[in-house]
DNA sequence: GTCTATAATTTGATAGAC
DNA sequence: GTCTATCAAATTATAGAC
């Protein structure tokens, strides 16, 4: 792995349970051996490297999905895969959603980490009115509603189940019926 | 209103916007029109205003809520009354669940302000199972399933109505099927 | 209750050598 | 790419006067 990636893994650990003021320039060098001075190298700013964080969080998040045609042509339900996708984030790595945080605290960040965050939450929008129009054979209109319903659910499980320390409040949460 | 109570409602302002990092001592101070050294007089330290700011809001939202026995004896849907109080934070106030925002970032709070962050979601789950039960007859597990599906759908829509900053997607995540 | 003064630490960022 | 050195600003907190 190259510094900058180290960098961002590093960053990513720490705005997932802080925030975007939980990590300085200062600690992330400390965690990937290098010096602070050395960090403005590969990002001019601290909001360039938040912008580069949220863009590779998304990135990795939607490779991760994959494509909702090619799920349900394997006899998936592309909503559970998408579940999944989140089940893993809380109970493996233990952390908030990055964009969930950064969603949240949108009004106080520099304007490409909000711009950065906000592409995230349309993308996983589009990702799921796709899913649920051919999963379900909804009309387009329904399958927004429950686009912004199903991602409303999670992060917000999500965040309930950090607070209240207990992941099966997660699962209770997204069970069906 | 007293220094205290102008000083929390500073607070409240901040930390809605951007997380328990986002007010100094210094910037409360100047809003209530005293020196940064006066506010440790009210609140020894930053954490135990944090706590403080957490269990007032707590109360508070849970005072206008009211009891859902009355709300019911009213004719009243008290789910109805959740989720406009919900509303009318984000959309009056344009912020976060002053708790919302903090549970996100529990992992990195104080243990006094993550145990009242705690609590805020502990008596929310509690009024709503109670809600359900009376509203919708159901037992006692599915009226618990139902609470926490309730809180998580609304903690998660505010989140991504700020995120994509656009509030339509709060009434589409919380209108009914 | 509020002030001045100050301490100790951390932060984002830059200049310039290697 | 990484370093040393440094800066200006901000932060939480305390001591002690009024």
């Amino acid at each position: 792995m190259t510094k900058k990636q180290a960098l961002l893994k590093a960053a990513e650990s720490k705005v997932r349970q802080g925030g975007y003021s939980n990590f300085s320039f200062r600690e992330l060098a400390t965690d990937v051996g290098i010096k602070s001075a050395s960090v403005h190298y590969h990002f001019p700013t601290k909001a360039d490297l938040g912008a580069e964080l949220a863009r590779q969080y998304t990135e990795t998040f939607l490779g991760a999905l994959g494509d909702p045609e090619v799920l349900v042509s394997e006899g998936k339900d592309p909503i559970d895969t998408y579940v999944d996708l989140f089940r893993q984030a809380l109970i493996k790595d233990e952390k908030m959603c990055l964009c969930g945080l950064l969603g949240a605290e949108t009004d106080c960040l520099p304007d490409k980490v909000r711009a950065e965050t906000k592409q995230f939450f349309e993308r996983n929008l589009a990702w799921l009115e796709r899913a649920h129009k051919l999963h379900k054979k909804v009309d387009q209109k329904e399958a927004q509603l429950l686009a912004i319903k199903t991602v409303s659910l999670l992060e917000g499980a999500m965040m309930i189940s950090k607070a209240i320390d207990n992941n099966d409040l997660f699962n209770q949460a997204v069970a069906l019926a």
